[in-house]
DNA sequence: CGGCAGCGGCAATAC
DNA sequence: GCCGCTGCCG
C-alpha cells in the first residue's frame, strides 16, 4: 500500500512525531511549525499503516472550529467521509456525549440542560437574593469566579476546608452549595460541570470506564497547554494505564492561565504518561527571520520552559517598524496609514492584521479605519448564540422541547412583556421552592389555585396557552420552520422591531439568522430528536463568527483571539507598560510571564510584516495615562527594529503643561507628570501617570533602580526633583 | 410597564 | 468614557 502521501512534504521532525510509536508522545510545536498538519497527519498513519479502526481513536480540541477543522482535513487527506466512529470535538463535547451516554450513572436526568455563562450569572443573582446578599457587598461575578475557579479544580463545595470560618469562605461555600443543590434538582449542567461529571462518572464507574478504555486505542490531545486540571485528570483516567497518547501543545503559547489552564500540565505530562518521547517542532513555515528572532528573544526572558528556539530557512525580511504616537488617536492614525500603503502594494486587506491588548482599544482603532474608508472586522466580541435576542429565541424553543426548564421560563416569561411582573413571577418561585416543583408546575397550580389577581392570572393563562399553542402548532414542522413561527408567535420580532436604534435591527436580522442557522443544522443522531440536538448544539457551539467574511477587510481582534491564525502583516498595537504587559499583571512574577507569552504569540502571527506601536499618553477609562514603552519591546534586539520617528505634521507639546483634568490635579499638588522625584526607599524616579485625587491621589513613579511602582500620593512623601 | 437618571466598574474569553 | 444595572417616577 502507497502510504507515501501522508509523509511526504513533511520535514524530519514532523515525519518523526506522525510515526512515533512510543507510548506517549509529547509533540512541542512552535508557532508556525505545522501542528495541525501533524496531528491529522498522525491520525492518517494510525489509520492507514498501523489499521488502528477510526472508531478506536479520539481527538480532542478546545474550540468547536478546530475541531470541525481537524475532521475536514483528516478526510481531505484520507478522502472520504469519516462516519461518525471517530470522536472528535471539545473536551466539552465530548464530555456531553458522555454524560448523555450514561446520565444515569452520571446521576442526572436524560434531558439534562446545559447552563451557560449567562444562564449561570442569572441563576448566581437569584441565589443571592434569596440568601439576602447584598450585590454591592457581595456581586454575582465573584461567586462565579469562586465557583468556576474551584470545579476548574476538580473542588466540589464539599471539598473546600473553611476552618477558620472566615466570612468570605462561609458565603461563598453557601452560594456554591445552594447553586449545586439547585443545578441538580433542575437537572442543569454548567460548562465545568460538564468535565466534572465527565471525570467523576469514570472514576466512580470502572465498568464504563474499562468499555472506554478497550474501545479507545489512541488518544490525540491538542493546545494541550491550555488544559485545566480536570481535563487532564479526565485525560490521566482515561489512558493513565498505558493507552497510546499524543499531547500537542507550545508551553511558549498558554496564554489562558486565568481560565484555568495549567501549563505545569505539559510539563507533568512525561511524569504521567509512561514512556514519553517528546518531540519538538522548531522550523517555522510562517515568518521571516527577523520576526523569529524578535519572538525567540523575548520568550527568552521567561524562565520555566521546556525550551524550543524558532528556526526558518526562509529570507531575513524586513525589520520591524516601532511608532511612537504621541497620543492613541495619531496611533490609529499611523496604522491606517500603513494600511493604505500596504494596500497600494500586493497586500489584501484581509491580509492585515490589527491586535490589541483589549477590547477598549478598539475603538479609537475602529474610528480611524472608519475614517479612512477601510473596511474592517472585528472577531471576537459576543458570541452569536450568546446574544439577548437569540438566547430568548431559544428559551421558547427549550420550553417546547420541555416545560420543566426553570432557567428558560425565568428568561422569557415576561419577554416580550405581557403583564406577568416581579410580584408574580416571585410568587410563582416562592411556590416552586415550596413544594418542589419547577416553575411551569407551580404557575399552573397557581393559576388553578386562583391565588393572584384576575389581572395577573390571565396574563399567566396567557403565557401558558402561547406555550402550549407554540408545541402543538409546530409539532410537525420541520426545524427551521419551528424557528420561524416561534419568533414570530411568541412575538419577539414585533418586539425588536419596535425598539428604537441601530440595536434593534441587528436583533431582528439575528432572529432572521438563526432560522439560517436550524435550515443549515445537521443532526449528528439522525433518529434523535431535532430540536434537542439542535439545542444542545447552541449550547456548546459559539456560532460562526466568520459568517460576515464576504468582504475583503482589515482584521481586528484582541491577542488572545489571534492565537492560531497568521496574517502577511500585523500590527500590534499599545505595546505600553501598564497596557501590555497589563496593569493586573505587572506584579505578579507568573502573570507576567503570561503576558510574555501573548507578545509572543502576537509577534508570531506575523508573515512578512509586523509593526509596534504605542502611545506616549493614552486615555483610558477617562484618564489619561503616561505609559513607558513596553518591556517586551525593549528585549527585543535592537538590529530588529526600525524606530520611526514621531510624524512632524502632529504637534507634541513642549511641556506637560495641558489643560488635561488629571495633569491639573497633578499640578495641584505639585506633581507634574514627567516630574523626577525622589523617594526614600525606591529611590530616583520619574512620574509617569497621575489618578485620583485628595486621599486616593495615586501616582505612578518609573524608579531607576527598581521599576515603575504605584504610591499613593499622601505616603508616598516624594521630594521633587529638578 | 417603560423611560430616564445615577452609579459602579472596568483584561483576556472557549465551552 | 462608556456600558449596564437599579431604582424611581409617570
Amino acid at each position: 500500500m502507497d502510504v507515501s502521501y501522508i509523509l511526504d512534504d513533511l520535514n524530519d521532525a514532523q515525519r518523526d512525531a506522525v510515526t512515533a510509536d512510543s507510548p506517549g508522545t509529547l509533540v512541542l510545536a512552535g508557532a508556525g511549525s505545522g501542528k495541525t498538519r501533524v496531528l491529522v497527519h498522525r491520525i492518517a498513519w494510525k489509520i492507514k499503516v498501523e489499521g488502528l479502526s477510526p472508531y478506536a481513536i479520539m481527538a480532542v480540541t478546545f474550540t468547536n472550529k478546530a475541531a470541525r477543522e481537524m475532521r475536514g482535513r483528516i478526510e481531505e487527506l484520507l478522502g472520504g467521509q469519516l462516519h461518525g466512529g471517530m470522536w472528535v470535538g471539545t473536551f466539552h463535547g465530548l464530555a456531553h456525549r458522555l454524560l448523555k451516554a450514561h446520565a444515569a450513572d452520571a446521576k442526572l436526568p436524560d434531558n439534562f440542560q446545559i447552563l451557560d455563562a449567562d444562564d449561570q450569572q442569572r441563576l448566581l443573582k437569584r441565589i443571592h437574593r434569596e440568601l439576602n446578599l447584598d450585590d454591592s457587598r457581595w456581586p454575582p461575578r465573584q461567586s462565579q469566579y469562586f465557583i468556576n475557579g474551584h470545579k476548574d479544580e476538580g473542588r466540589r463545595s464539599a471539598h473546600i476546608d473553611n476552618p477558620g470560618g472566615d466570612l468570605y469562605l462561609t458565603t461563598m461555600l453557601q452560594v456554591y452549595q445552594r447553586y449545586e443543590q439547585i443545578c441538580q434538582q433542575q437537572g442543569v449542567i454548567d460548562f465545568a460541570e460538564l468535565l466534572l461529571r465527565a471525570l467523576e462518572l469514570w472514576r466512580d464507574n470502572p465498568a464504563i470506564l474499562e468499555h472506554y478504555q478497550q474501545r479507545f486505542k489512541h488518544v490525540l490531545v491538542d493546545e494541550f497547554q491550555d488544559t485545566n486540571a480536570v481535563q487532564y485528570a479526565w485525560l490521566q483516567i482515561l489512558a493513565g494505564k498505558g493507552m497510546p497518547i499524543t499531547a500537542v501543545g507550545d508551553d511558549d503559547q498558554s496564554i489562558y492561565g486565568w481560565r484555568g489552564a495549567r501549563i505545569e500540565n505539559i510539563q507533568q505530562f512525561s511524569k504521567d504518561f509512561a514512556d514519553t518521547r517528546i518531540i519538538r517542532l522548531e522550523q517555522n513555515y510562517r515568518s521571516t527571520a527577523t520576526i523569529l528572532k524578535a519572538a525567540n528573544a523575548v520568550i527568552k526572558h521567561n524562565s520555566q520552559r521546556l525550551g524550543k528556539e524558532l528556526w526558518t530557512s526562509g529570507e531575513e525580511g524586513e525589520p520591524i517598524t516601532l511608532f511612537a504616537a504621541f497620543n492613541e488617536q495619531d496611533e490609529a492614525r499611523f496604522i491606517s496609514d500603513r494600511i493604505e500603503d500596504l494596500l497600494k502594494e500586493d497586500y489584501r486587506r484581509a491580509d492585515i492584521g490589527v491586535l490589541y491588548r483589549s477590547n477598549a482599544q478598539s475603538r479609537t482603532l475602529e474610528e480611524a479605519l472608519i475614517r479612512a474608508g477601510l473596511p474592517y472586522r472585528i472577531y471576537g466580541g459576543q458570541r452569536f448564540y450568546d446574544r439577548l435576542e437569540i438566547k430568548n429565541a431559544l428559551a421558547y424553543l427549550r420550553l417546547i422541547a420541555l416545560r420543566d426548564d426553570d432557567t428558560a421560563v425565568e428568561r422569557v416569561i415576561n419577554t416580550p412583556t405581557r403583564g406577568i411582573g416581579n410580584r408574580t413571577v416571585e410568587t410563582i418561585r416562592e411556590y416552586a421552592r415550596d413544594h418542589q416543583l419547577s416553575l411551569w408546575r407551580a404557575l399552573l397550580a397557581i393559576i388553578e389555585g386562583g391565588g393572584l389577581a384576575a389581572r395577573a392570572n390571565n396574563a399567566l393563562r396567557g403565557f401558558v396557552s402561547l406555550i402550549e399553542d407554540l408545541a402543538q402548532q409546530t409539532a410537525d414542522m420541520s426545524l427551521d420552520a419551528r424557528v420561524d413561527y416561534v419568533i414570530q408567535h411568541s412575538g419577539l420580532i414585533a418586539f425588536h422591531e419596535k425598539e428604537k436604534g441601530e440595536k434593534a435591527q441587528a436583533r431582528v436580522e439575528n432572529l432572521q439568522e438563526l432560522i439560517t442557522a436550524a435550515k443549515s443544522f445537521e443532526p449528528e443522531d439522525e433518529d434523535g430528536d431535532e430540536l434537542r440536538q439542535f439545542l444542545d448544539q447552541a449550547a456548546l457551539d459559539a456560532g460562526d463568527q466568520q459568517a460576515a467574511e464576504h468582504e475583503d477587510s482589515v482584521q481586528l481582534m484582541t491577542l488572545h483571539s489571534a492565537k492560531g491564525l497568521e496574517f502577511p502583516a500585523v500590527f500590534i498595537a499599545g505595546v505600553e507598560e501598564n497596557l501590555f504587559p497589563h496593569k493586573m499583571s505587572i506584579e505578579d512574577p507568573s502573570r507576567l510571564e503570561e503576558e510574555r507569552r501573548l507578545a509572543y504569540v502576537g509577534i508570531t502571527r506575523a508573515e512578512r510584516k509586523l509593526f509596534l506601536s504605542y502611545a506616549e499618553s493614552r486615555r483610558l477609562y477617562g484618564q489619561e495615562n503616561f505609559n513607558s514603552l513596553s518591556r517586551f519591546v525593549r528585549e527585543i534586539p535592537s538590529e530588529c527594529i526600525d524606530e520611526v520617528r514621531i510624524n512632524n505634521t502632529v504637534s507634541r507639546p513642549t511641556s506637560f503643561a495641558s489643560h488635561s483634568a488629571s495633569q491639573q490635579r497633578a499640578a495641584e499638588s505639585g506633581i507634574v507628570l514627567g516630574q523626577r522625584v525622589l523617594h526614600s526607599i525606591f529611590g530616583a524616579g520619574v512620574v509617569l501617570s497621575f489618578e485620583g485625587q485628595g486621599a486616593s491621589a495615586r501616582v505612578q513613579v518609573n524608579f531607576e533602580d527598581e521599576g515603575s511602582k504605584w504610591l499613593v500620593l499622601q505616603y508616598a512623601n516624594l521630594e521633587l526633583l529638578q
